[in-house]
DNA sequence: CCGGTCAATTGATATTTATCAAGAGGCTAG
DNA sequence: CTAGCCTCTTGATAAATATCAATTGACCGG
């Protein structure tokens, strides 16, 4: 393992109060592995064997039924995937594959439970954490339940970051057809979407995105706290 | 509080493993609220208090958005109410009503927090709990994002208790229409969706519904443990 | 530089789901 | 017992979304 990652780790919010000790227990074992885009890290109905914290790229968490495929989220640096499978030791309910080059490090599940059994810092760190990935699953089936798929990707729009400086476009930095699946839409049903926000001041050539009149694309979405903040 | 709510709670998986000491800590300034249906415990947005235990009747979670509502989930005893808002003292992002007669305990949001700082067998089964609802979060999400209106509800009637006995029709015991929220479509849709479910032997006569063709049920609804199976 | 591959878009159409309207049946308060 | 209310159901229609098909355009390897 890289010394390089090891600081990256520790800064997150689950490893932070933890002891010196317990953290190097827990790394000890760890690895780092650098994955070319498309690589399946698991898939669901597996068993947690490690831990993956993305140190770098990004992971795209999917799952099937029946023939179809959904995205259910994309993880981004430095976050953990699905800790509460790991926690249970129970199996994946999601997919999960590199989108792009990527960096993971991998941790035994053991040593995660085992240092979860001991250490209460880390105990109410881990408590932190699912707390707050079960209140994005609750904001984002409201999201599904409330809305239509153009108000859904009008309120993405808003949430994304540097939207609301008029210096330019932002970028999206996934493939469209992701972005649709993540929504809950079709890929034709998202180019439609996009083409209808023209309407409140959305330009889209290609990847570059810009609201020109933020007021009246807010009229649209009426983005609330409840639903579109990610840090409450 | 009447004492023969206490063994009740205190077996809970949450509150099982602390010990008597904590556990009285907590219960010292609960109490237990007995309630009409129809009447809300608190609203989405509102910071949390108490945390909820419903130990007797049925509660509704539900979310508004844009003059919509929609139900997402009935709590049943004996089960806490959405501890991970409790314990980042963060807003509720669902709404709570009462569905029947329904005894409530109330616990101070304070008093859970201090207790889970300081007691780590509290910390680990919250931890297991949130895990838990977490989980089911998910499910819930792939439900939606990837099975029609139809399917939903045929993989709803699967799940049921007793729908594999033979030995007769089981009651749907909520609203029809609060059903129909619940798998996320229209109460007019849920009256059509039963009907199509006919070619595939469920019967419905009111409230009373019988699989009579369960194999021929389950073709239909394709049901996955990594969905449907409530204790993974 | 060219050809192939694949994502994105657009159009046409089908399916699913929601909405609106009306009527049937059951429950309850008076 | 009955009037009124409310849920559920059914039918007709509208809107949203998905599917199928064809084309465009960008990127990549040879």
């Amino acid at each position: 393992m890289r010394p390089t990652e090891i600081p990256e780790i520790r800064a997150l919010a689950l490893f932070r109060d933890m002891s010196d000790d317990q953290f190097e227990a827990l790394m000890r074992a760890a690895y780092v592995q650098t994955l070319p885009p498309g690589i399946e890290l698991f898939h669901e109905g597996d068993r947690p064997d490690f831990l993956h914290v993305v140190v770098e790229g990004s992971v795209e968490l999917f799952a099937e039924w029946s023939g179809h495929e959904t995205t259910m989220q994309i993880v981004q640096p430095v976050a953990t995937i699905i800790l509460a499978a790991t926690l249970r030791d129970a199996p994946f309910l999601m997919s999960a594959r590199t989108l792009e080059r990527s960096h993971i490090v991998l941790v035994p599940s053991d040593d995660v439970r085992q240092v979860f059994a001991s250490d209460g810092a880390f105990a109410r760190a881990v408590v932190g954490e699912l707390a707050g990935c079960y209140r994005s699953m609750v904001k984002a089936q409201k999201d599904l339940k409330l809305r239509s798929s153009t108000e859904r990707l009008a309120n993405w729009i808003l949430r994304q970051d540097g939207i609301a400086d008029r210096a330019g476009p932002i970028t999206i930095d996934l493939e469209k057809r992701k972005l649709a699946s993540l929504l809950g839409m079709t890929p034709e049903n998202l180019s439609r979407a996009l083409n209808r926000l023209a309407d409140h001041g959305v330009v889209v050539e290609g990847k570059e995105l810009q609201a020109s009149d933020l007021p009246a694309l807010r009229r649209f979405a009426r983005p609330t706290p409840l639903i579109d903040q990610h840090d409450i």
